[in-house]
DNA sequence: GTCACCTGTCATGGC
DNA sequence: TAGCCATGACAGGTG
């Protein structure tokens, strides 16, 4: 399973889901891409990203062993849809009529949902369009013509929207074996955003002045509260019908999001191929993707709401069944899940726990849960939750200082009892974290803004590991793409998803008592503790006062735009003097490297140094040897050629010379004389004398 | 427990 | 003058 989240600095955001599934044989790759758009995106510039905005593209080609899924398995009250017929509106509102699920305007707009890939190549060229399809005669290629044509329904390109996020193909050779992983900036994915965001650059409706963006959404929320009204009061009728309806299993759960309607066609699927739905001993003909939301009245925007975020939950789960719970658990772990009234995920709809989407992190368990007051609230009161949540989750600094968080506490956050310069994370993160979430909790009830802070949540309750990855902050306005100096990439982050699976609440909760959660918590939390050690302890920091550079970055950063950083971004004088600090230990630690490396350095030439001296005086005592070697021999050639010379002279009687009392002396014109030896005596020693003092003057 | 080594950090000075 | 760099000194972690 793949999934990447990037976030873009004027709130929208990107979540790309592929989930690799690989039951007995039969290979499913199911990508999802939900395109947050930011606050003040209407409608019409969504559209101009080719993205539908009704759910009832959901309802996509479903390839069923190879085929695409036929307009005849398609949920029957939209085969006689056709969006690409009804006016924009008009198109919502007659999904909305048919009790089909869909996404309401709220911020998640539109959501797209990519090919499925059966194990063979024809299932990549699944192109959202499943209403399309439901109008269609069915078969395959209607269905993904279908996918086409439905896009210009709304105001879009089809062949942008081929050419988009959901460019068909890419997936069909992923690897079969269920991964996470995170695509990294240069991968595929983020090009495709760059390019969605580009297009929606171009129509002049991403980039537009923030106080616009305000006043835009203030009306947008007005007609949305309207629209939720009217949609309330539309939604009643779907209700009835599909009580008295006996249709397919489908049907059962027509109030399901279109995340958990296309899971239960996989669950179709599977169920159709007993062979195949017999992995890991699931049952899947009696799973049920969600409580019985036909009859809990939340068929309002709220209720959609719920239900997309559910929707993604289901779809990890599957991953998750088949990671995590390979010995026939899997059923008790739903049922366990499902049964434990007070766990938040259940509760929690996608506006009341934005963050589960918008970070794709399972925050079950330390996510203040939702009571019943929470779930009365009112869908303009949960889609103002969703404007700030969403877009704004992070800057937790700020933010709890606004909410009046204690200082205090921040410093004592910051206390590492092994800490040389006496700040730190972890010693008193658990009282802070109780506390944080305490006040997240009333936040939330409050309808205000709050905010989902994972770090300060203790590491122990996560169900879902969180690579540490800065994100931008909400207040910071600085325009990366403007600034080269700074990285684009500051957005990315790892994404975890909510791991829950969700079934009717009715299941019998005997089976829960035999599911042991916490050890997956252990799990998990282990996984958690290694990252964070991994984590250098200014890498801490920053994650605790949400800087929202990484320390790379921060220490890398030229200083001008490390300075145009600081200017341009609101942050506290705390997040600022951490990032000097930051900065500052990151250049010395950098400096100091490098200077024990050239010291390294210098010892390792010393050492060379001195190991080739001592070779050159091996090598000169070898000369000098052989010098005094080739010494001693001219020495006795002279000694020899000296004897005999004496040998052959004769003084004037004739008798031979005596060497004793003669020598030889050779004068400077080369003659050579025969002196008596007192004489050579005496002069060799004035000779030496002379020598001698020479030799003390140089000295 | 001690020691050597590595690494991070701070203080300081030079550029 | 601010910032960067180099380096000695110190402390904590680790084998």
């Amino acid at each position: 399973m793949k999934y990447l989240k990037r976030w873009w600095s004027d709130g929208g955001g990107l979540l790309h889901l592929t989930i690799l599934l690989s039951l007995a044989g039969l290979r499913v790759d199911l990508d999802l891409y939900l395109l947050l758009p930011p606050p003040t995106l209407f409608r019409d510039e969504l559209l101009l990203l080719g993205c539908p905005t009704s759910s009832a593209y959901a309802l996509r080609p479903f390839p069923a062993s190879g085929g695409w899924r036929r307009a005849d398995q398609l949920h029957p009250k939209c085969r006689e849809l056709d969006p690409a017929a009804l006016p924009e509106g008009q198109l919502l509102r007659e999904v909305r009529a048919l009790g089909v699920p869909f996404i309401p305007r709220t911020r998640v707009d539109a959501w797209l949902v990519h090919s499925v890939a059966a194990g063979n190549a024809d299932g990549a060229h699944g192109l959202l369009g499943a209403a399309a399809s439901a109008s269609s005669e069915g078969g395959v290629d209607a269905s993904v013509d279908g996918g086409s044509q439905a896009v210009p329904a709304g105001g879009g390109d089809p062949q942008e929207a081929r050419s988009g996020p959901l460019a068909a193909g890419e997936e069909e050779n992923a690897p079969v074996e269920p991964t996470v992983e995170v695509l990294d900036a240069g991968g595929r994915a983020s090009e495709e955003i760059e390019v969605l965001r580009e297009r929606l650059e171009a129509a002049g409706g991403y980039s537009s002045q923030h106080e616009e963006n305000q006043q835009r959404v203030s009306v947008q929320e007005e007609s949305l509260q309207q629209n939720n009204e009217d949609e309330n009061n539309i939604a009643e009728k779907p209700d009835k019908e599909s009580e008295k309806s006996n249709e397919s299993r489908s049907e059962r759960h027509l109030n399901v999001t279109d995340t958990s309607f296309c899971l239960q066609d996989l669950f179709q699927l599977l169920s159709s191929h007993p062979e195949h739905s017999s992995l890991e001993g699931i049952s899947l003909g009696d799973i049920s993707l969600l409580p019985g939301s036909s009859n809990d009245g939340m068929n309002s925007s709220a209720h959609y709401n719920v239900n997309f975020s559910q929707a993604i939950s289901q779809d990890v789960n599957l991953h998750e069944a088949m990671l995590l719970y390979p010995n026939n658990t899997f059923r008790r772990d739903l049922v366990a899940r499902t049964s434990q009234p007070q766990e938040p995920f259940l509760q929690l709809n996608f506006t009341t726990n934005p963050e589960q989407i918008l970070s794709g992190t399972n925050l079950t368990g330390f996510l203040p849960p939702v009571d019943n007051q929470m779930r009365n609230l009112t869908s303009q009161e949960l889609l103002y939750d969703l404007d700030v949540n969403v877009f704004g989750e992070i800057n937790l600094m700020s933010l709890a200082m606004e909410e009046g968080f204690d200082p205090v506490e921040v410093s004592q956050l910051f206390e590492e009892p092994d800490s040389d310069s006496g700040l730190s994370l972890n010693s008193s993160h658990c009282s802070t974290s109780v506390t944080k979430s305490n006040s997240s909790h009333s936040v939330y009830e409050e309808g205000a803004t709050g905010y989902s802070d994972l770090e300060s949540f203790p590491h122990h309750d996560l169900e879902g590991a969180v690579g540490y990855s800065p994100e931008p902050s909400k207040l910071c306005h600085m325009d990366h793409r403007s600034d080269p100096g700074l990285h684009e990439e500051i957005a990315f982050q790892h994404i975890f998803h909510n791991h829950t699976y969700h079934l009717q609440p009715n299941v019998p909760e005997s089976t829960s008592e035999s599911f042991s959660w916490p050890g997956k918590s252990q799990k998990i939390s282990r996984l958690l503790n290694d990252t964070d050690r991994n984590l250098s302890r200014d890498e801490r920091r920053a994650k605790a006062l949400r800087i929202p550079f990484s320390v790379d970055e921060i220490v890398r950063m030229p200083v001008d735009s490390f300075n145009r950083m600081l200017s341009r971004c609101y942050l506290t004088d705390l997040q600022i003097s951490l990032i000097r600090d930051i900065r500052r230990r990151g250049k010395n630690k950098v400096a100091a490297q490098n200077c024990r490396k050239r010291k390294l350095d210098v010892i390792l030439n010393l050492e060379d140094d001195v190991c080739n001296l001592q070779a050159k005086k091996e090598t000169l005592k070898r000369e000098r040897a052989q010098c005094n070697k080739a010494i001693n021999i001219m020495k006795q050639k002279l000694h020899d050629l000296y004897h005999d010379v004496f040998s052959r002279l004769r003084d004037d009687q004739g008798r031979p010379v005596n060497p004793n009392q003669y020598a030889l002396q050779c004068s400077h014109d080369g003659s050579v004389l025969i002196v008596p030896k007192e004489l050579v005596t005496s002069s060799h020693k004035k000779e030496n004398q002379k020598g001698k003092r020479k030799s003390e003057r140089r000295n």
